[in-house]
RNA sequence: UGGGGAUUAGUGUAACGGUAGCACAACUGACUCUGACUCAGUUAGUCUAGGUUCAAAUCCUAGAUCCCCAGCCA
């Protein structure tokens, strides 16, 4: 079994092996190169309806991930057959996401095959549409859509129309007044003929275009009939040459009817042409997987919708979205959730994934490649009782243990420092090996130092600790005892700033958005389960070349976890997001 | 009470009649100038009942459970 393979990969291979869909022709969409290899081409097709989320991402990176496995082609694809819902901002926003998963949809040297709109041949759907009516297959039915849903039947008894008998010169009319505006909404509507009593309540009669007078986000003006979805796709794919038509499990039994639609049209026609029809069209092979679950999150395109519209989160890219654009903004590295994608597999099962997967792939990934630094994001301040008045000491910081080409930084040290209140107690826990009365720790790459007592104000609450440092520990160390007894240790290492050359940012630590592992689980009511404590503002005090980091530079702050500058950040502004925490072994008690 | 799918450790996912494996989680322990990373180990599984077979997660029969479907949404 090779890696990545899965059910999906198994049905390509033995399509290959019995070269069901040929091979690209010398020339063929783009780059040279692929002439004379089987032919893979898939698709994302997205409606612009909405921001694209994780869930989509799974889909994009196997789509993608095929096209790239099998030296095939990938195609975005806009399914734009509603205009009601669709915007030319969701447009350019799935775009741009789609383009920083990295699927590289118009680089044919990367396996693109280009960018492509339903709506650019709707006229084509037409022509085929009229083809259906001629050859006795489809009908313009005048029930209104409450007279539909009286009319469906019931498992057992069939649907009735009144209207699947119009002559077809009569639909034939009716269809071009639809098209030529000359109806309202809701008056008629072009319905595929097939069986009022099929068990599979998809191919009962199903409407194949409806009246919608209704600019179009990307055809404009020019239309006021649009194709319904099961319609609409099978042409789609057959236009753009797909090979392999992905979708998710719920469109099932939608799959007699894709068939239908394209068997239909191919009927009376033959290979070469000589048909009454013409040629055949290209018939692919729909295959349907399990979309993506995850634990504490809701993927749902209309209640992500509600989010944003009744201001519960700051737009689509608030970084507690599961949105491309909120993971982004957040920190998320691409190849991070191109990992995770790949970890989770592709199957026909529903599943749903523990949302910790994704943090893991995301510090994975972080781990080898940011850069640390020490910040601190909850301030204590530390006076350091014997240090010389005024000194400052500069101490090498190591940049990235994982990364010996990141070198060393320079940073200062003195006689006033902040550490993070966590990191110290008054009366320590079992096993707390930080601060506390009388203990000694090091400070990362610094100095060892030992707790002489705190200060606290009027109300008890403590305002600083007192410590002595140690000298002979420069750099982190204790030397070894005069007659090679070994070196001190420590069990406790600390992150710390220097009071005086720290700045403060706002840091934004965010937490899951929902409270439960299943939102809206036995409710319903997904906003009954946000987490009120989603979003945290704190200033934090942070290294001043953060200041000047550009917009979506992730660092590691040591022992806290991932923070990334988010697109709020000005000159004199300092915006980090907690990307993800890192894991944290210690609990307290 | 119709149709379409799916059931393998806590969660995912392999095994395609021939040793039930992997990852994540959990729990031990080692290492550590990040309680991170890394490393070693432990716990834990074929929905049920029959049948076929030398041999069944896999094939057959019956059942159970879960998901999807009656938009002029996709």
């Amino acid at each position: 079994m090779v890696a990545g393979s899965n059910f999906i990969t198994d049905l390509i291979d033995a399509d290959i092996a019995s070269g069901r869909w040929g091979v690209f022709a010398a020339g063929e969409r783009g780059a040279a190169g692929r002439e004379g290899k089987a032919k893979v081409v898939t698709r994302f097709p997205p409606e612009p309806n909405g921001y694209l989320h994780v869930g989509h991402a799974k889909s994009i990176c196997l789509n993608y991930g095929l096209a790239v496995r099998y030296g095939g082609l990938f195609n975005m694809r806009f399914d734009d057959t509603n205009p009601v819902k669709e915007e030319v901002e969701y447009i350019e926003s799935i775009k741009r996401d789609v383009k920083w998963l990295g699927a590289h949809f118009d680089d044919a040297a990367r396996n693109g095959g280009g960018l492509f709109y339903a709506s650019d041949i709707f006229e084509k759907m037409y022509e085929y549409a009229v083809e259906l009516i001629r050859k006795g297959k489809a009908y313009v039915c005048e029930l209104t859509g409450e007279e539909v849903s009286a009319r469906r039947g019931k498992p057992g008894v069939p649907a009735t129309s009144p209207h699947r008998d119009r002559p077809m010169e009569d639909s034939l009319r009716l269809f071009a007044e639809m098209r030529d505006g000359k109806h309202p909404n809701g008056k008629y509507t072009l319905r595929a003929k097939i069986d009022l009593a099929s068990p599979n309540f998809n191919l009962r009669d199903p409407v194949m275009y409806r009246i919608l007078h209704e600019e179009h986000p990307h055809a404009g003006k020019k239309w006021c009939v649009y194709p319904m979805y099961d319609w609409a796709h099978g042409i789609e794919d057959s236009a753009e040459g797909i090979t392999h038509s992905i979708c998710t499990l719920e469109f099932e039994d939608h799959r007699p009817l894709y068939d239908w639609f394209i068997s239909s049209i191919n009927e009376g026609r033959t290979a070469d042409g000589s048909g009454p029809w013409g040629k055949k069209i290209h018939h692919p092979q729909q295959i349907e997987f399990a979309r993506l679950n995850l634990t504490y999150t809701v993927m749902s395109k209309r209640f992500l919708l509600k989010l944003v519209q009744d201001k519960h989160v700051s737009g689509w890219d608030d970084p507690r979205m599961p949105t491309i654009s909120g993971i982004r903004r957040r920190g998320y590295p691409a190849a991070a959730m191109r990992a995770f994608c790949e970890e989770i597999g592709v199957t026909k099962q529903n599943s749903v994934i523990d949302v910790g997967r994704l943090e893991n792939a995301v510090r994975d990934n972080l781990n080898k490649r940011a850069p640390r630094t020490m910040a601190v994001v909850r301030p204590l301040k530390v006076i350091i009782e014997n240090w010389p008045a005024g000194k400052v000491d500069e101490l090498d910081f190591v940049v990235n243990p994982e990364d010996a080409a990141a070198g060393t930084i320079k940073v200062p040290f003195s006689g006033e420092l902040y550490i993070e209140q966590d990191d110290f107690m008054e009366v320590p826990a079992k096993k707390f090996f930080r601060l506390a009365p009388g203990a000694e720790v090091r400070l990362r790459w610094a100095y060892f130092i030992k707790c002489t007592g705190v200060d606290k104000d009027a109300s008890g609450k403590i305002t600083a600790v007192r410590c002595t440092y140690d000298p002979a520990t420069r750099g982190g160390d204790a030397p070894a005892g005069p007659n090679g007894e070994p070196p001190r240790k420590v069990k406790g290492t600390l992150h710390w700033v220097s009071a005086a050359h720290a700045v403060a940012a706002e840091v934004r630590l965010f937490d899951r958005l929902f409270k439960v592992e299943t939102p809206g689980g036995a409710s319903g009511d997904y906003l009954a389960d946000l987490n009120p404590a989603s979003l945290e503002v704190t200033t934090a005090l942070v290294d001043p070349r953060l200041t000047t980091a550009p917009v979506g530079t992730t660092y590691q702050f040591e022992r806290l976890g991932y923070f990334t500058v988010d697109q709020d950040s000005a000159p004199g502004r300092c915006v980090l997001n907690r990307t993800v925490t890192l894991k944290d072994a210690f609990v307290k008690g």
